[in-house]
RNA sequence: GUCCCCUUCGUCUAGCCCGGCCCAGGACACCAGGUUUUCAUCCUGGCGACAGGGGUUCGAAUCCCCUAGGGGACGCCA
């Protein structure tokens, strides 16, 4: 038994799409499964826009979903080149065998594959004209995913276009045939296609690769499949907005596979140990964003304190997030670093996501933070939180020095003097400290932000807030 | 229009191949409670599906047929 051989060919467009990513990550998570290797080429015959940059936001999109390749850009290999743009005269060669077999012919400067069978004309309803078909025996299709698939091509396709240049089928029957590729893991839009691919490699006198179509992934809301233009369809849209790779990788080995028992949250080596084509099942799919958000925010929750830091630092202060707020980090030093790893260990139980950490620690970074009208008109629409608000502050002001268990005897005496609920106190003073009703730990957040500035913090709350009436 | 694929909760899915253990299990979302500290955390509970119709069978989500619906392909795009 040879080793298994797959391969991942996208063409270089400038986006990364999310149902790219997935078929990568299907044909990769089966190469590591099977101990076989994974190759990447490039599909760049053709096209104008087949620029470096398109090139890198797909490789930098691979390597950041935790995907690596066994042969091709950066990785070399035996059966380069793997940019279709080099390989010419593989093509012209293999075009040359076709000729030889009798299976090719020139219309309108282009070069067709000749099917075998009956020919006669009829009229196409699609293309709205009088066309020639062919009744071409019907190719037989054992698909790992489908089972038994039977299609017949009825039209001669071009294999080289007018300007010189070859087409799809045949670069992509060529490059899987000279790449030794054992088994093709692909999106079920190219089943129909299979039959035309089954034709050439018969027709080269070669056995086709193991086929496998994957379901398609459908948009989040709407009909149809999801495409480039769809919102949330690019894989740089998750890395701008500071997904955790690991969490979207996670995500999309749940479209269209599961490991047959109740888990979800798995680490990769697990879902490598499972992996396998037959367990992949054949409905689409639609993308919940709901759920990939979730599953970040169960990856953020368990990831180590350190490496939640370290996301959130290069979010807040590398890209500059927290400048655009008007913190100004350019002159932290290593003090105001460990402040901000406090902050981020304190919230990391809290927060969804990276994205959403300004709105959610803004306030531990500047004074200059916005009081959210909606929990304002939330916490202030009962009770007498300014009276609270002072009778609090006092007691504050008693605390000598600021600790977790001793700010919560503090509050927890005063409610009992006065009457009132802890939460009475709690609430508005969330809000007059931060800004809003939501965030970590009350107490934890107080210590954080330390006496001085909740004093102060209150004392500005209090005279800038009317009292309700 | 032609051909191909698919059809279990709103969504992702388990179960289907090898019919009884399924008046269908899990997860997201949603709703309701709880954690004598709020909350976007955490816990508990609830809501909620075998597309429809015919067969086969003692018995069908599971096998067969038809209908309907969804998706895809039909490019000198990939």
């Amino acid at each position: 038994m040879s080793e298994v051989r797959v391969r991942f060919a996208p063409s270089p467009t400038g986006f990364f799409h999310i149902g790219g990513a997935r078929t990568a990550l299907f044909n990769w998570l089966y190469a590591r499964h099977t101990g076989g290797r994974f190759v990447l080429r490039i599909e760049d015959t053709d096209r104008q826009r087949n620029t470096a940059e398109a090139l890198r936001v797909i490789l930098e999109g691979l390597h950041w979903l935790g995907m690596d390749w066994d042969e091709g850009p950066e990785a070399g290999g035996d059966y380069g080149p793997y940019f279709q743009s080099e390989r010419s005269s593989i093509y012209l060669d293999y075009l040359g065998k076709l000729k030889d077999a009798d299976r090719v012919y020139e219309k309108d400067g282009a070069v067709y594959f000749r099917l075998e069978g009956e020919r006669y004309r009829a009229y196409d309803n699609y293309k709205k004209c009088e066309v020639e078909k062919v009744k071409a025996a019907p190719q037989v299709i054992d698909d790992l995913v489908r089972g038994r698939v039977e299609r017949a091509e009825e039209q001669d396709f071009v294999l080289f276009r007018r300007n010189g240049e070859p087409g799809f089928h045949f670069v992509n029957v060529v490059d899987d045939l000279t790449m030794g590729i054992t088994h093709v893991i692909r999106g079920e839009d190219h089943l129909s296609n299979t039959s035309k691919h089954c034709e050439l490699f018969k027709a080269f006198g070669e056995e086709p690769p193991v086929f496998a179509h994957i379901p398609l992934i459908l948009k989040g809301s709407g009909s149809g499949k999801m495409s480039k233009r769809d919102e949330g369809s690019l894989v740089e849209e998750y890395r701008r907005r500071r997904f955790i790779p690991e969490a979207v990788r996670n995500y999309l080995c749940l479209l269209g596979w599961s490991p047959k028992d109740d888990r979800e949250k798995m680490d990769i080596e697990e879902v490598i140990r499972l992996f396998d084509l037959s367990g992949i099942n054949s409905n689409n799919a639609r993308f919940d964003e709901r759920k990939l958000a979730f599953m970040n925010t169960a990856y953020l929750r368990e990831m180590s304190r350190k490496r939640f830091s370290g996301e959130a630092w290069d979010y807040l202060v590398r890209a500059g997030v927290l400048k655009e707020i008007g913190v100004d980090t350019s002159g932290w030093d290593q003090r105001d670093k460990r402040y901000f790893e406090e902050v981020m260990k304190l919230c990391q139980e809290k927060a969804r996501s990276i994205e959403d950490l300004p709105h959610f620690v803004g306030y531990f970074f500047t004074e200059d933070y916005p009081i959210d009208s909606g929990a304002a008109r939330k916490v202030l629409k009962q009770g007498d939180p300014h009276a609270r608000l002072r009778e609090i502050r006092r007691a504050l002001e008693e605390v000598a020095s600021f600790s977790e268990a001793k700010l919560e005897e503090k509050v927890n005496e005063l409610s009992e003097r006065t009457g009132a609920r802890p939460g009475d106190y709690i609430h508005p003073t969330r809000l007059a400290v931060s800004g809003t009703n939501v965030g970590p730990s009350f107490y934890g957040l107080l210590c954080m932000l330390g006496k001085a500035r909740v004093l102060n913090r209150i004392d500005r709350f209090l005279s800038a807030t009317p009292a309700p009436v």
